[in-house]
DNA sequence: CGCTCAATTGAGCATATGCTCAACTTGATG
DNA sequence: CATCAAGTTGAGCATATGCTCAATTGAGCG
């Protein structure tokens, strides 16, 4: 392969890692995947990352934060019931549940890699944060309510993820559809019955 | 290993699968793991279960049912809204989340598993149905309210998922008293606030 | 006793994995 | 041009996996 600097091979690397994490799941997911997929040698894989974990978990990493920040570019703006009802729709129609796949892997995963572990603590805390957020400002919104929002925002996150999980077991009966109106009323049960 | 009758060497095998499951994940579970733990040869497994993926798929699908039968007979004989708390309670308390690892472990590998999928879609229904019931019976016994029990039911059983699925990583810090205080807030988001 | 057949064995094959290391290539620098 | 460090290679080791198959064992039966 032609040669390449420290620094751009290394985000090739990691960016190969998220592609193959995502076809074969992260306990299948191998180094020879990576490297086939990029053509290099095994050796340069480990030069930059000293071992198959560590790579995986800046892969994951990479792409937990990265779909933070597009769910936080996609509702800057809006009003925060209307960004609230963005973001929700955006998990949903997450072409081939890309994210969610990844997502729920690495928290399952996560319970057998300290790695992992750390990685993914550090991305629900944020997640669950622009929730909270938006949600409070919400509540200012419409006057009134909203007695927990840090509360009503784990609510939320967990709602999404178990619906997320049930939609991606094959042949679920769970839909996208179904996914976005059990969201919608959560919402409603959370910040009253307005909208 | 002295001789044994069919029936009894299968449960056997499978007995012991689950606990190997419990222990190393379903992805990283090896057919040796199982032989080696009952001290049998390897032919022998593959004797009652042609592959190791229908000898996983059958750990699973017996893992899951004893745990709604398990639960079954727990709330059995309750007033639904206690059997409803009951029920919540005995998904906290599960010690070392023994039956949630294995639960969203096999949800998230029934990703990529056909025979895993059918498992789990099975149980899901069935624990979903649960709820619904209970919380329809709950409806009743307060009188009014609960328009929709099986989406109230989705909702519980996303919520319980995503909350187990938090406390599971290591050094998450969800706990079990949080969630279960969540779980109740979100009882009585759904039941209307009696109790 | 011998016969039969289900239960059981375990060496072994084909394949896969993470990681090492001595050697090679190449671009920049003086 | 020579030098040198950084980038890169890939054969190979130790280990692990699912599964096969010819051979062995032993309980029950006439």
């Amino acid at each position: 392969m032609a040669r390449m600097s420290g620094a751009d091979r290394r985000q090739q690397i990691v960016a190969a890692a998220i592609e193959i994490i995502l076809q074969r799941g992260l306990a299948q997911a191998a180094t020879r995947d990576v490297t086939r997929a990029i053509g290099v040698g095994s050796g340069l894989l480990h030069h930059y990352f000293p071992s198959w974990a560590e790579l995986r978990a800046e892969a994951v990493r990479q792409a937990a934060w990265q779909e933070i920040d597009a769910v936080k570019a996609a509702i800057a703006g809006l009003p925060a019931r209307a960004a609230m009802q963005r973001l929700a729709d955006w998990m949903i129609d997450d072409e081939d549940m890309r994210h969610w796949r990844l997502w729920l892997n690495a928290q399952d995963e996560a319970h057998r890699d300290p790695l992992l572990a750390e990685v993914m603590n550090a991305a629900m805390l944020a997640w669950r944060g622009l929730i909270a957020e938006l949600l409070r400002e919400a509540g200012e919104e419409t006057g009134g309510g909203l007695a927990d929002a840090d509360a009503a925002a784990w609510r939320l996150a967990a709602l999404m993820d178990g619906l997320a999980g049930a939609m991606l077991v094959r042949d679920s009966v769970m839909t996208p559809q179904i996914a976005r109106d059990l969201i919608g009323m959560q919402l409603r049960l959370e910040c009253g019955s307005s909208a």
